[in-house]
DNA sequence: GCGGTAACCTGCATAAATGCAGGTCATAGC
DNA sequence: GCTATGACCTGCATTTATGCAGGTTACCGC
C-alpha cells in the first residue's frame, strides 16, 4: 500500500542514523530481517540503492545521502510533533510495569530517574517481585516477562536477549577450592538457586544447562538474595550477568558456560495503544538498547 | 510499531486535504474503514481529537490544525524525495496494461497522454481487448479485470465501482415502439448484447439482473461493436454509463435500473513493486478518482 | 586463508492489518 | 421528522507483514 512510503522512509532514516541494520531494527522495534526487508521495498520503490554494506554495517550510497538530506527535513518536522504532543499531551496518570526482581533492581533502577523526568506528572509503579502481576487481570500496564506469554488478551514482543554465568565469592573459593570443570560442581561445592516448586517461570531453571544432577543446597525465590549469598561466600550459582558483573564482590565461574534467555515485553492488546503505556513501552525499549552490551555480555 | 507513525500521519494528511475520510482512502488506494482506524489510532497516540465529523465529511479541530501545519513540513520533504525520485530514476522501458475494452478505449483513453506525458521514456501499451491477458503468464504488467481473481501469483485490489445502464438509440424507439417496463423487453423489442460462450468474464452477463427471460438477438463479444450496433438503432442493449452517457446517439432505457460492477486492479506480486507497474497502478487510481461521478453516474 | 562482524535469504508459523458487507449513528438542510 | 450524506462499528475472512531460526554471503583486518 502507498501508505508504507512514509514508514518505509522512517525505517531508512533509523538505519542512517544507526549505522547499522540490526541496531536501527532494535531502535524501531523490528526484527532485524523485517528492516532488511523494509529497506529492499524502499530501495524498489525509488529505483535506486541506498546503502553498500561494510564490515562495520551500513554507508549510505551517494542517492542515501541525498535522500538523508530530504528525510531529515521530514524527521526534523515529525520531532516537532513529537514535542507538541509530548507538552500538549502531556502524560499523567500512572503506569505499573511488573518486572523480574533481579531486572528491576539491578537494571532498571538506575533509569527509573531519566523517566520520572521525562514525564513529570506520571507515577511510575515498578513492580520488581518473584513472579509477575496479571496483565490480562490489569494488575499492570507492561510486564517484562521469561517466557513468551501464548494465550490471553495480551501482546507480546521479544525485549532483549541477556545472559547469566555461575559466579562465586573469592571468599568462597578460599574455603571450596577452585572449579575447573563444570563436573567439579557435582562433588564439594555448594550451589544457589531457585526453589524448584516456586519457579515463576520455567526458564529459571539454569542448572540443568550447566550439567545434569546438579544439587542445589541454598535455595531461595529471590534473585537478590542469592546474589547477596553469592557474595557472601555460601557458594556457586548463576545470575544474569548484569548483575554479577555489577557486583565486585563476586568473579564469574567458567565463564565460557554463557547461558542465554529472552526478556519479553509484555502489554494488554486493548491498552498497549494508549500514551502512557507505550511511552512505557518505548522507554524499556530504549533502556536495552543502550545497555545491550552489558546485556548480552559477551566476555 | 512504532514505524506505523509516520504513515499514520500520511493518512490524517490525507483525509485533512480530501476533507472526507472515503475520499482519503481511495486516494491512498485503502478502504475507508482502515483509513477510519488509522485516524483513531493516531489520534489515541497522540492524545487528541483530530477532527469533527460534519455533513461534508471531516472538519479539522485546533490539534488537527496544529498537527497539520506540522505535517505539511513532512510533505513538502517527502515531495522533494518523489520528485527526485521521478527525475533520478525517470521510468523507461515498457509498460502493457490489459484492460476491459470498453474501459481501455472509452475511459483511459483520454488519460493516456498526461501519462505519456509525466513519463516521456515509458512505451505505454494499453491492451484493450475482449478478454485480458494473463498476468501470471507475464504477459501483461497490469490488468483491470471485471472479476477478482482468486487464484494465481496476482495480487487484485478495487479500483473502482462502475454503474451501467440499458441503452437504446431514438431511432429505435422510433422503429419499435417505447419501453415502460422490463417485462416489455420479453416480447417486441430486439436486444444486444454479448456471445454467452464468448463471455470471457461471468460478470457480463447484466440481462439476467435486467429481467428473466431476455434473449439477445444480436450478439458481439466486442463492446465497442455493442455501442455501434445501438447506436445505429438496432435495439436495446446495455452498456457501462461512462460509454452510454458519452455518446450522443444514445438515451438511457428504464434509468432506475442501474447495475454496479466492479473493475479490479490486478498486477504480479513479483513485480508489483516495481516502479513502473507503481507509476501505472498510481495512474489508474488517479484517473477513476477524478472521473467517478461519470462511472458511478447516480443520475 | 581465516576469523569476526554484519547482512541477506528462505521457509514457515504467527500476528497484525486490511477489505468487505451490513447495519447503525451523526450531521444538517428542508 | 424526514432525507441525504458521511462516518463509525462489528464480525469475519483474507491478505500482508512480521518474527524466528538456521544457513549463507559479504566485508575486511590480520
Amino acid at each position: 500500500m502507498q501508505v508504507t512510503a512514509w514508514s518505509d522512509l522512517q525505517a531508512f532514516l533509523a538505519i542512517a542514523r544507526a549505522g547499522q541494520l540490526a541496531r536501527a531494527a532494535h531502535v524501531l522495534g523490528l526484527d532485524a530481517t523485517t528492516m532488511g526487508r523494509r529497506l529492499r521495498r524502499l530501495e524498489a520503490r525509488l529505483g535506486a540503492s541506498l546503502f553498500e554494506q561494510t564490515r562495520e554495517g551500513q554507508v549510505l550510497t551517494e542517492a542515501g545521502e541525498r535522500l538523508l538530506a530530504q528525510v531529515e527535513g521530514m524527521a526534523a518536522s515529525a520531532a516537532g510533533i513529537a514535542e507538541s504532543a509530548g507538552s500538549a499531551g502531556d502524560l499523567a496518570g500512572s503506569l505499573r510495569i511488573s518486572v523480574p526482581e533481579g531486572f528491576g533492581s539491578w537494571f532498571l533502577s538506575r533509569h527509573v530517574a531519566a523517566f520520572a523526568a521525562a514525564h513529570p506528572r506520571l507515577t511510575l509503579d515498578l513492580v520488581a517481585n518473584s513472579g509477575l502481576l496479571s496483565l490480562s487481570k490489569r494488575e499492570a500496564d507492561i510486564a517484562v516477562s521469561l517466557s513468551r506469554p501464548r494465550a490471553g488478551p495480551v501482546i507480546a514482543r521479544k525485549l532483549s536477549d541477556y545472559a547469566l554465568r555461575l559466579y562465586a565469592s573469592p571468599v568462597y573459593f578460599a574455603r571450596a577450592g577452585a572449579v575447573e570443570r563444570a563436573a567439579d560442581l557435582t562433588r564439594g561445592h555448594d550451589l544457589v538457586g531457585y526453589i524448584p516448586d516456586l519457579l515463576y517461570d520455567p526458564g529459571l531453571d539454569y542448572l540443568g544447562e550447566i550439567h545434569p544432577g546438579l544439587e542445589v543446597r541454598m535455595r531461595s525465590s529471590s534473585i537478590n538474595a542469592q546474589q547477596r549469598l553469592l557474595a557472601a561466600g555460601a557458594g556457586i550459582g548463576v545470575l544474569p550477568c548484569f548483575i554479577g558483573d555489577a557486583d565486585q564482590a563476586l568473579v564469574p565461574v567458567l565463564p565460557e558456560r554463557r547461558i542465554l534467555r529472552t526478556f519479553w515485553l509484555v502489554t494488554h492488546k486493548d491498552t498497549h495503544q494508549l500514551a502512557r503505556v507505550r511511552a512505557g513501552k518505548d522507554w524499556l525499549a530504549a533502556a536495552v538498547q543502550r545497555e545491550r552490551e552489558i546485556l548480552l555480555a559477551h566476555q
